[in-house]
DNA sequence: AAACTTAAATGAATGAAGTTCATTTATTAG
DNA sequence: CTAATAAATGAACTTCATTCATTTAAGTTT
């Protein structure tokens, strides 16, 4: 990371040698955690720098000797958030019953952490280490089960990319598709949504459900 | 909000009746398009209250007499952006087909305007007339196509979430996945990553043309 | 032990952004 | 003419992230 080649730069990384006042207050990974334990309590509207340099009984600017900025910050959260992921069924199940407890796993933990979505998919994987670890697991999953080289990353990649969009959407209030205002101009759109609703499922569920077997099935269709 | 069953709050919607000063400075639509202009001259960063203020030649608290708050004027964009998605396909074509040119279209915008993803997923559709007309002719291409109604909306979710998805893929770094680093802690995973850059192809344009076929192939077959 | 070095915390200050509000302006209705 | 009203103004407010000069307290060196 702060060797050669550019990656995410760590800020005067501690290097253990000379002055700290009282014992040992700061670090990565207490910022990391305690953030994480804030946003748990209190959600991301509440994540601002002071309210968690307040947790640390620190300064606020005191974070910045450890963190480059807020943005490096979710990052930390990012990975810590990664662990919730199962990745359990790699090792020992057959490809599909392991892509799909993952995938759901993988939404689920999303779903809490929605302002992460548009952190992670921007991110620079080697800059975190759990997230990479993930990545590790489900591409010997891929290759143990026999797929070719060039086709393992946009399959991961294009699970991802639905997984986070179905993350978001399981956040979004439950009457978006309320349209009975306007029925009469949109017939087809409120009979689906009607119909749609008379089951009594939850549309987001639904849409994840179907999606995924759909992905899943269209993918590894696809491969033989 | 202030009626009854929830829909997008007008803020003293200009009634036209007395004393505007000169001429017709403002209006709610010529804030959406000024607004839309500005991004598309300098980005998403540049759109600040004030900022469009200024290229409307007023001041940023006029504002506030035509859209409730940022959140609304990004409201605004995004039903404007919803145009540029090409729905034509499901009047004249198979349902495949159209679905196909429709997602791509669709990411394609939402590449351009990333930061619109997470106030469109979680967006009443009521409030955007446009989007709203853009749901109509994607249900009425399932329904004519001979789709069970419940299953309609499901489908176009899941389809939605892929494509926004894929929207922030399309914008993420080429070199997300560097890990030449850690290539020995990560074998798998580095030797598929290895293997899909020798293709030579954009791997998030290889992830959405393979998820987009799987997910389409899947959700066609599961129908039968 | 005194002097030097250094990591790290402090707290005040900065600047950008969204938003509010009392006031003013100009038009239309009665 | 007067009253009512929509809409613009500009200053003020708030909340953040972030910066910086300074201080604190440990080690290190001589």
């Amino acid at each position: 990371m702060e060797t050669s080649a550019g990656a995410a730069k760590t800020p005067a990384a501690p290097r253990r040698k000379a002055g700290r006042p009282r014992g040992e207050l700061l670090s990565r990974s207490k910022i990391g955690t305690a953030a994480l334990d804030l946003v748990g309590e209190k959600g991301y509207d509440a994540l601002t720098m002071s309210a968690l340099a307040r947790t640390l009984g620190v300064s606020a600017s005191a974070l910045y000797n450890h963190v480059e900025s807020k943005q490096e910050l979710l990052q930390l959260i990012q990975d810590l958030v990664m662990d919730g992921v199962d990745c359990s069924g790699f090792a020992t199940r057959p490809l599909e019953e392991a892509l799909r407890s993952w995938a759901v796993s993988y939404r689920d933990v999303f779903a809490r952490h929605t302002p992460l979505v548009p952190v992670i998919a921007v991110l620079q994987v080697s800059g975190s280490p759990r997230t990479l670890q993930m990545y590790e697991e489900v591409a010997a999953g891929f290759a143990r089960a026999g797929w070719d080289g060039p086709r393992i990353i946009p399959a991961i990649v294009a699970l991802e990319s639905f997984i986070f969009g179905s993350a978001m959407d399981a956040v979004a209030p439950k009457d978006i598709f309320e349209v009975r205002s306007v029925a009469d101009e949109v017939p087809a759109f409120s009979a689906a949504v009607d119909s749609q609703r008379a089951t009594g499922h939850d549309a987001a569920q639904d849409a994840f459900s179907y999606g995924l077997d759909a992905l899943l099935r269209g993918l590894l269709a696809g491969r033989a």
